[in-house]
DNA sequence: CGCCGCGCCTGACATTTGTCATGCACCGGT
DNA sequence: ACCGGTGCATGACAAATGTCAGGCGCGGCG
């Protein structure tokens, strides 16, 4: 271990992003050159500090940790993404993987093996959290179409058909319809929870 | 500073847990006695360390950690508690401190205070996110009555009127009034935006 | 005491939502 | 070129949701 890992935190939440480096800090191998709490800050970060390893959280303002990810591989890809994620929504590790992650960690994992997974994500490995990657394959592809994905999220705030009509320039039954095979293929029964089970298997 | 503050740390994310406990184990004065990932644990670790100072998060399993400090203040009223929290749910707070908490800070805020912040609180001071106390204030206390937040709650998750009626033992007219008082009060225009602004406001 | 206000409950009625059958356009395979 | 499958769009109909007016019981107050 001749020169120490290089690596860039972005965490939205400050007392978080802290108290990672705290932890991390402790590590002799592991030298934090940067610390960010936006996602759009991300690639400038990254350009400048030439990190080895970016820990990168999903939940952020700006841009998400998914998009950020995309940005890096596609500009920097000497620098490696290590996701790390308050909660393991099955649909995140399918997306974050397909970024170019090359790892996923959920914040319920113990901490002794964070350090571990940066170092393994520094060595070329993937790091999956297993429970997570098991769910994520049960979970599938989403089955919903672009369209319907699009009138779902558009009624997630719980706004009637007129007004997501109007905001897709649809008609009214046409929402109604793409509303009713979300509900369908979710095994909901009703829009509400269609959105709730969309939104935990990452298809929104 | 003879004998260092006794600290105990109660998150359900393992990794948040060790960070924090990495960060404030810097401090010279501060000693972390306990760390637990689970609500229903903190009565016990409490009892046992007797801590000077219990950091709760409020989202955790088993029990969450508004209930956990009534218990606490309760049961070991020496031990004072600090709340910390992912997002500042307006009416999170005022439940805090109704249960007795004796500070209340969001993730949000800069590492470096959160040491303060505990040794505040050991002082017998109060310490409350400014910005977020506005927010509270603003809120306001909850103008559903018990019966309507009843039934709102048994909605939540999409629930059809029926089951809810069936739950609560009413009839299925009753769910709806009660549920479009809850809407008309709230400023929504539906159950699924009044339960949501529910939520945020702490009213559930 | 009698009155008023408030929370709770209920059914009738209007509105919104969910389902279904149908038509159209596009794509890939034969 | 034809055909079957799929996604998108739409209106008619059925079911669920939201609104309203009204009844009942209780506690505070003149």
């Amino acid at each position: 271990m001749s020169t120490p890992i290089r690596l860039l935190l972005a965490d939205d939440q400050a007392l978080v992003r802290g108290a990672l480096s705290a932890l991390l800090g402790l590590e002799p191998d592991l030298e934090i050159v940067a610390e960010i709490g936006a996602g759009d800050l991300v690639l400038e970060a990254v350009r400048e500090h030439r990190p080895d390893v970016a820990l990168l959280d999903v939940e952020m303002p700006g841009l998400d940790g998914i998009s950020a990810t995309e940005q890096v591989r596609a500009e920097v890809p000497a620098t490696r993404v290590l996701i790390v994620t308050t909660f393991g929504r099955p649909g995140y590790l399918r997306r974050a993987l397909l970024a170019g992650a090359s790892g996923f960690v959920v914040k319920d994992t113990p901490a002794s093996q964070l350090a571990d997974a940066v170092r393994r994500v520094h060595a070329g490995l993937r790091v999956v959290d297993p429970a997570l990657a098991a769910d994520t394959l049960v979970a599938g592809d989403s089955p919903l179409t672009p369209r319907e994905t699009e009138v779902l999220r558009a009624a997630r705030d719980g706004a009637r058909v007129a007004v997501v009509a109007k905001r897709l320039h649809l008609s009214e039954g046409t929402v109604r319809n793409h509303l009713s095979a979300a509900i369908g293929k979710t095994g909901a029964d009703n829009r509400g929870a269609a959105v709730r089970v969309s939104e935990e298997n990452g298809w929104l």
